[in-house]
DNA sequence: CATAGTGTACTAATAACTTAATACAGATTG
DNA sequence: CAATCTGTATTAAGTTATTAGTACACTATG
């Protein structure tokens, strides 16, 4: 569990980011149990109300389901798992492109530095 | 001028990356004359002293300077443009990177994602 | 020389978020 | 069957960053 906050985001919305990244990876699989909140609270050194406003939200967005007393588990729904990655990888894509949009940078140039970050980052881990 | 705020983040911020990609683009030229704060905050509908962090801290950043009971200018170090441009890229593709991290997608897919989004915008303007 | 324009500085108010304190219903476990 | 774990809900208080209000010093201009 490695997570550092930012201070200027809302810790929830950290919260939320994180377990949908690893939603998105795959590292956390359908119907997997997610920690209690007030475990996750625990470890995290927050309140456990934070951590209910993020789960609740992921509630709503179905990508969570919780049955009464149990722990929440990761949505089954391929629909709403492809639906995440889909607008996951849309959002990375076009808030990149918006961003570099005003540099004046030729394609080419740009898709290999995109390589080369890609390449030292597998270097590095 | 061109601006929606956002209500996540803080106003100042926003106007700051306003002017910045502004001078990355290179519509605003070194030498240029800013707008006055008051005259700005009138524009844009907020307080004076948002428009005064904001540009105080571009002034810290020496994008701008400004001379007693003047209006603020670009600064005309092309030291300091050239890295500002440079760092505005290294930060778009390093949280690119870092985004699509997680998403299980080849490189040259993701590459031609990219390439398409490019030029689906510049058709649409 | 008064008026209106600069930038600047200080303090107060606001708003957003987080934390905190409790409470309740139900399940599980020893 | 008591203790402890789930999730959920409500309300209040505290904190902090942002924004707003106001005043000051100086300059240019008509």
């Amino acid at each position: 569990m490695n997570v550092t906050f930012n201070k200027r985001d809302p810790i929830y919305l950290q919260v939320m980011h994180y377990f949908k990244r690893l939603i998105v990876s795959g590292e956390l699989k359908p119907g997997e149990e997610m920690p209690s909140r007030r475990q996750l609270a625990n470890q995290l050194k927050i309140n456990p109300n934070t951590v209910q406003r993020a789960f609740s939200e992921m509630e709503e967005q179905q990508l969570l389901y919780t049955e009464p007393n149990k722990p929440s588990k990761i949505t089954e729904d391929p629909n709403v798992l492809r639906q995440l990655k889909k607008e996951w990888l849309n959002q990375a894509i076009s808030q990149f492109v918006s961003a570099i949009d005003p540099v004046d940078i030729s394609l080419d140039d740009l898709l290999a530095l995109i390589e080369e970050e890609i390449s030292t980052r597998k270097k590095d881990k």
